[in-house]
DNA sequence: TAGATTGTTAATCGATTAACAATC
DNA sequence: TAGATTGTTAATCGATTAACAATC
């Protein structure tokens, strides 16, 4: 326990707390591999390892506590630390994300919302004013945002980055085509390409 | 070449895929394995060994030619055959996936939006209506659309897809929290779990 | 031809699965 | 205690990297 967790167990991490998450408001308090094993999908061996990652927290003729293991879970992923966000960009996309996720449960603080348009600059999405991205800058010094939503085009995602890195801005959630990671190694980038899932269903529907 | 692609290889082609094409916009003709590799973060030796998954389009001494390994791998994604595609849910992130998303580049075709809300339904969403979830059958008896985007919440997608499924429509672009795979083996789902995303994000920004 | 770079085999590395002793 | 189920080691499997002969 304590050790190095990875990339494969940390992926699968998110889903064993939603369905952690489930279980307990079934009002269930133990589980077994076995049974996780069958309403997840995976085996009860992959299940075990996994979860011995960080200490064992099952009891041996028992199962595991639903109760203590999401929390032990919630720690690792760090749900439980406060975090502030910012989000550049409010066209569709900015804004569905604005709307639509549930930051809090996750521990994240929305603190900013930035646009270039003017059209756009002054609105109020989900009760927060959208600022312009001229005041970026000033904005970041007074308040150090932890992270950043990028919902940019590719073209102007280069620029941004630059420019929030210089600010100690260092952790993306990063909805736009622009490749962070290999231009900044020091960032931390969680991707979401929306074009590559979509072409990965294609790939599926195409092949047997 | 024919041979079966891995999941690991499948996950790395739609941005090779991508790459390829912003290095045919900049007007490039050819590419060696190393000078990919320093552009997109990977080794020569996986790009060699992910591109000989479907035969030599290579020529030893010379590199890629990168139009004719771009059209190939359009071909094994196919993004060359027509698929309809219907989305179901125009709450604020369908309405971002309609309006946002390039479908007609991965050969998709969108030909139809649905809801349940009756403040939603005959809305125009990217010059189409918003159809009554109602109609559903009807439409998919009529036009057999081969895929369908969830972008409803968890509660309400089970339903939808086990009536999807007696259609016909048995492939998913899944926004929702609903685990199909799970309940439907022959289904074929890609995934995007924005909470799940975001939870990462939030363990990479915890951990060192 | 000489140089470059692929295609491909072999070596390494890591992740998953199986097995079983420890123990609740 | 007997039965169940974990924690953990060993075996298997697959993916990545390294090496190099083939060849353009």
């Amino acid at each position: 326990m304590g050790g190095i967790i990875s990339n494969s167990v940390i992926k699968r991490l998110p889903r064993y707390y939603r369905f952690l998450g489930e279980l307990k408001a079934s009002g269930m308090t133990k589980i077994s591999s076995r049974e996780l094993s069958e309403k997840m999908g995976l085996t009860a061996s992959q299940i075990r390892q996994d979860l011995n990652c960080f200490g064992g927290f099952g009891q041996q003729g028992y199962g595991y506590n639903i109760d203590i293991l999401q929390e032990e879970i919630a720690y690792i992923l760090g749900l439980d630390k406060p975090k502030s966000i910012i989000l550049i960009g409010v066209g569709n996309l900015g804004r569905a994300v604005t709307m639509h996720m549930n930051f809090e449960s996750k521990g994240f603080h929305l603190i900013g919302l930035f646009d270039s348009k003017e059209s756009i600059v002054g609105q109020i999405v989900k009760n927060q004013p959208v600022r312009s991205i001229d005041s970026l800058d000033e904005f970041c010094r007074e308040n150090m945002p932890k992270a950043a939503i990028l919902c940019i085009p590719k073209n102007a995602a280069e620029k941004i980055v630059n420019q929030l890195m210089k600010l100690g801005v260092k952790n993306f959630w990063n909805f736009s085509h622009y490749d962070i990671a290999v231009n900044n190694p020091e960032a931390k980038v969680e991707n979401v390409h929306l074009g590559d899932s979509l072409t990965r269903l294609s790939y599926k529907m195409t092949n047997k």
